[in-house]
DNA sequence: CTGGGTGTTTTTGTATCCAATAATGGCCGC
DNA sequence: GCGGCCATTATTGGATACAAAAACACCCAG
């Protein structure tokens, strides 16, 4: 199949579509760790030259999402139990002191928009409407983070992490008692600013990924 | 000059060494964020075609030392306070997580070794050997993270981190009441470490990295 | 003098070609 | 039959050629 299949994407930079095309199928686990990446192989099944690939493969490589493989080519990086958690961990990390900056410039007006976006997923949730509670709970984070959107670097490696671990929170929130305790978290987020503590803030959040992650750890291996 | 006439590094593939030598430039400050990094002048200066210069500039762009210009090409990602903040701050809660995970792991053979470290820093220090000091502390952090190179996404970043703002260390370790600050604050990481305490540590790390950060603020813009 | 538009020039994006290098398989000696 | 060595081949790295796009400058109209 050809990239350029999909129409949407026409007119954009190849390396760019190329890019996108492998890291979606990384991410989304239809590329598994065994498989090994060749540039011409690639080029074929893709329908350009290697020159884009190459670089869409460095690119990856770069964020960490493949690794140079024992033979030559790359591999997809493993999501063994150590890579899983480390992620998580990383993730925990800066996105509870995200939250303890978030803190201190929130207003009233922002707290009112996360409530209606937990309310609504915990409806989506009554409704058992599975998929709307992915959308709404990522999108609660992802309007949390904006508020540090000026923080360019943080604000990227948060981003990065996040995609990088989106597919195990797929999987939990496919499960009610998974779903259940995510929002309980982002409740107890919210009212973490509410209160405007700075600490309590930055541990709530670190609590709530840590959360996650075990909810992550048990669907990868039980 | 081509890159080639530094005999050393004869025989490495040329896209590292491209990739090498720009990373020194700009993170010693010879290349400043106002040049437009071109792909075919600098492959004309290096001496080499624009295949690796290009593979080179990806890779510093992923690494968010260089961005796209508003024109074409790559410029210099600014040393602006905020960046300079910004990049502190995460290396305080990057490190600062770090130090907490190894203190559940650190033995008194390494304790005895940090000590070593900094006695040595500090007749350094005593002696007005600043290069010297300079060279001890880096490697106390060096060493320091050696203890979580098993986690590698948190030790690739912390690395990564550190390169970026090591230019600014060097201005700050040249003066002896920098340098004074800076080894006080080993010597509180490592007690923290005997302590075995783990908010302590990561207190602790961070309070220091912050240090550094005002001190690396002074030194920009005073 | 100013703004828009067009032709020219630079610079980047992609493809292809050649060289270097690592993996592979077979062959020979032991 | 096993292990090491060389030839073969697959695959990547680098250079070059060509196409597309963007910046630039110039000219003309208003």
């Amino acid at each position: 199949m050809k990239v350029t299949d999909t129409p949407k994407q026409a007119g954009k930079p190849v390396r760019r579509r190329v890019y996108e095309h492998l890291k979606t199928e990384i991410l989304t686990g239809r590329l598994s760790p065994e498989e090994r990446l060749g540039e011409e192989h690639l080029a074929e099944i893709l329908g350009v030259s290697r020159t884009p690939v190459r670089e869409a493969l460095h690119k990856l490589e770069a964020e960490g999402l493949i690794q140079p493989g024992a033979k030559r080519g790359f591999i997809v990086s493993g999501d063994s139990r150590e890579e899983v958690e480390d992620r998580f961990e990383i993730r925990a990390v800066l996105e509870g002191y995200a939250l303890r900056v978030i803190s201190a410039r929130i207003g009233e007006e922002h707290l009112a928009r996360f409530e209606e976006l937990i309310d609504r997923a915990e409806a989506a949730l009554e409704a058992n409407r599975m998929d709307e509670v992915f959308d709404l709970n990522t999108r609660f984070h992802d309007t949390l983070h904006e508020l540090v959107s000026d923080r360019e670097r943080l604000y990227r490696l948060i981003v990065d992490m996040r995609k990088q671990v989106l597919r195990y929170r797929r999987e939990t929130l496919q499960s009610r008692e998974g779903a259940r305790r995510t929002l309980n978290g982002h409740r107890k987020i919210v009212l973490a600013l509410h209160l405007k503590d700075p600490d309590l803030c930055e541990r709530t959040m670190r609590e709530h990924i840590r959360q996650a992650k075990e909810d992550a750890l048990q669907a990868i291996m039980g």
